[in-house]
DNA sequence: ATTTATAATGATAATCATTTTCATTGTATA
DNA sequence: TATACAATGAAAATGATTATCATTATAAAT
């Protein structure tokens, strides 16, 4: 039972990760080594990459790709719903596989105000489903307006800079 | 009873709204011109402005105003805490009083991803700060994270632009 | 395998909100 | 009224992102 649930959700989060070839020719988008390299940049890391952070990453290994094309690559990817684009203050767009795409669940983040290092957490996803379908169905009654998407986020002081400041 | 808490408020609010100069002058700053008139045209709207919005609302009545002191104003003024800065997407930043100094109470936004339409709303703060509470106490224990701010937030499609798709 | 239509790309220039610089002006205090 | 220095404006600089356009690569048809 053990075994074939974690089977049925390797299987899941396979063909989920395989799916993004399908999605790009099905609506007439081409299969590029640019946009296989730039997804397997954001499905090899854990961090929430810019896209010069992308462009860094790959151009040892593929010198040819330019920053515009990771740019508009991740413009695409984004509208498709493959990614997620994040402002996390820092002046520069950052971006990660979203969840059917990646290895990261549904989750949101906690952000250090002073070193601007990104915790993603999942905890109280339940209880936030929660608030988040009641504010939802009233708040789409009230205004008359057909939510799609939420944002939540914690700001503060990280471990080591919570210290820091005692210093 | 209704009346004496009702004027207890208003002497609150009224108090609230005229701290901001207490503020500046006890960290050393000085009281201008064009501080306070950008407080006020913050103040006498409930929109959410962006630093242009406001140098062009001031430029008739304010013409030596420069667009680098609307800025520099406004850097100040969110970090003190009077108001607060937004980032809703249209690569701009916008601006509001917050809470303490002006009219509007804790509350979020509904954001329209089509025509950026934001609304305000303070349904559920209730719930929503007993799951804050929950969440905070939690997460800052199992990351050592100091929570200090949050921001919750829906995108969705507004009364008018829902309309729009359905023609 | 070759051809063909056109999607994708890279180099470069352009945009545009925000910052920096620096010489000048305004504010608060004695 | 004089003084110290915070605040300001004009102009230039910055820096992430986008637009242009000539060239190249992809996928389907031959
Ligand atoms: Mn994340
Ligand atoms: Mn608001
Ligand atoms: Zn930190
Ligand atoms: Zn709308």
């Amino acid at each position: 039972m053990e075994a074939i649930s974690i089977n049925k959700f390797k299987g899941n989060a396979m063909r989920n990760r395989c799916q993004w070839r399908k999605r790009l020719k099905g609506r007439g988008y081409r299969l590029t080594i640019s946009r296989e390299a730039i997804i397997n940049a954001l499905r090899s890391t854990d961090k929430h990459l810019s896209a010069e952070d992308i462009y860094l990453t790959l151009h040892s290994k593929y010198p040819e790709i330019g920053l515009t094309t990771i740019y508009r690559t991740l413009e695409l990817l984004d509208q498709m719903g493959i990614i997620s684009k994040f402002d996390f203050g820092d002046s520069r767009a950052r971006y990660e596989l979203s969840g059917d795409y990646g290895n990261k669940a549904h989750h949101h983040h906690l952000i250090c105000t002073n070193c601007l290092k990104i915790i993603d957490y999942t905890d109280f996803i339940d209880d936030e489903l929660e608030l988040l379908n009641k504010t939802q169905k009233e708040l789409s009654g009230k205004y008359n307006f057909d939510i799609t998407g939420h944002l939540i986020r914690f700001y503060g002081l990280c471990d080591e800079c919570k210290e820091e400041k005692n210093t």
